[in-house]
DNA sequence: AGGCGCAATTGACTAAAGTCAAACCCATGC
DNA sequence: GCATGGGTTTGACTTTAGTCAATTGCGCCT
């Protein structure tokens, strides 16, 4: 590990970071900025090294500048699962919360920006607009695992990994209309090992295996490597994965302000109204 | 349904509420809480009822008082998922984010107490401390739904049963330790009907029928009647189980500060109606 | 008391996915 | 070139739990 100067690079971090939709710094006000950027540091970390152990008191919050973090729990007998994964942009570390139940590790070669909890939280105390953002990308978090046990419960392998590939394509699609890159192949790039993948998806490296074959042969996905999948044909992906594309979106949910707009609901209008009264 | 005068039960309601511990009218300040109650009323809600419908609009928060309201999705196929189930003191509704994409419903009989979205998001902008005191909410749930992702990821339904019973044991443990009512037997009771809890916990009724009477067979639990159970061997169960003590204590952390947590279930209200007459 | 209806139980069968084990690919280093 | 080893693929087998279906038990209603 190795900890660059803070002083000397934080403009082009701050910028980057910014770069990036739906981060905490990216959703705040300057002065708040200012000043997490003044208790923040770039780090950059190796595969497999362990940010926030579990069970012990984290001490740190952070945001993904690059790479992937698992966010996981060792098991009694071993084995370990991960609960969530982390891609640039995205928020790791609690707050107002002592010990730390899940550990947070790179999945890859990461590159983060952390600053000290305690000091985060007297930022957070000072700023409301900051918290406010905590809370809204807290709640995105709550929805996301909520779908991934939804996930979980009731859906077969198969429809697991074809909502992963769908999830990355979209992921890979996002990344590409930031950098306006006009990207002509359907690509799904899934960037941890298969270990990994099955770990988050509730299986098992050959199962997963197994169904990206299947997905192969039926000619819905090519694979190009290991790691890299074209998509064929997306609407018969879709149809595999078994959810709508709402879903899919879900996924994505944690970038507060970009939300699919909701149907008005006549039991609910009722129901506040005898209340107001 | 009856819908109870606002102005007449509030003290009687906030009372009870703060007497719940880790709600957030019991976590925040006397300022907040005028407002708060200001804002809210109570309802009683039979089973079955829809209090948010999924993918609409969500215009209420609130905190359930007594019985169990379940999150769910409801799939294209139209199965229905349980994310997660929700006890007298828990929180319900998201701020700062309009859609619903989870319905909220009654699972038994409950008794909840409302607000208006929009207020109360008002009263979270002038109050820090209320505003935080909903990030730690917020955070425990979040923390609660990736150990519910881990449960359904690698345990077998046998061991998500013996976790389910664990979890109903510990909690009637809690209440009668809020109640100051000395309990002789472990009992551990199931408040949902079997489907419910099938369904949280990513399995067929069937299934759990099986399980429950497999650990009677083996006279772990002894099966009072088929939503009360006699737990006979703790130690037995929590090994079956697989989980440490640690992490079945999870399953209530969503109560921030508190260390007893006391989970009033409906049938222990007219408990304590009992008691106090 | 009789009968209706829902929830729970039990049984037989099937499909899905986990396990164990072997083979393979491909990068790296000697 | 060839061996080494991690990650991956493939195969054979086993276990688990889901499905379908029949049955029981229990509360409720007239």
């Amino acid at each position: 590990m190795q900890t660059l100067g803070r002083i000397a690079d934080q403009a082009t971090r701050c910028a980057r970071c910014r770069s990036l939709s739906g981060t905490l710094c990216g959703l705040s006000d300057p002065a708040s900025r200012a000043e997490i950027a003044a208790i923040s540091g770039q780090r950059f970390v190796a595969t497999g090294q362990t940010i926030i152990a579990n069970g012990e008191e984290a001490t740190v919050v952070g945001t993904v500048l690059a790479g992937v973090l698992k966010v996981s729990k060792t098991l009694p007998d071993g084995r370990e699962r991960i609960v969530s994964l982390l891609y640039p942009g995205d928020f790791f570390g609690q707050v107002f919360n002592m010990s730390a139940e899940f550990a947070i590790e790179a999945a890859t070669e990461a590159e983060i920006c952390v600053a000290d909890r305690s000091a985060f939280e007297g930022v957070l105390a000072r700023h409301p607009v900051l918290a406010r953002s905590m809370l809204q990308i807290t709640t995105a978090a709550l929805a996301q695992a909520r779908e991934q046990s939804l996930l979980l419960s009731c859906q077969t392998t198969l429809e697991r990994v074809a909502t992963y590939l769908l999830v990355m394509l979209e992921r890979r699609e996002r990344m590409m209309a930031e950098l306006k890159v006009r990207s002509f192949k359907a690509t799904a790039a899934s960037m941890v090992p298969r270990s990994d993948v099955a770990s988050y998806l509730g299986t098992t490296f050959e199962t997963i295996s197994r169904h990206i074959h299947y997905l192969a042969d039926r000619g819905v996905i090519a694979i190009i490597d290991s790691s890299h999948f074209e998509v064929l044909d997306r609407d018969g992906l879709q149809s595999i994965a078994g959810v709508s594309s709402d879903d899919v979106r879900l996924f994505f949910a944690q970038r507060p302000g970009e939300q699919v707009e909701p149907k008005t609901s006549h039991d609910v209008v009722t129901f506040t109204r005898r209340i107001a009264e």
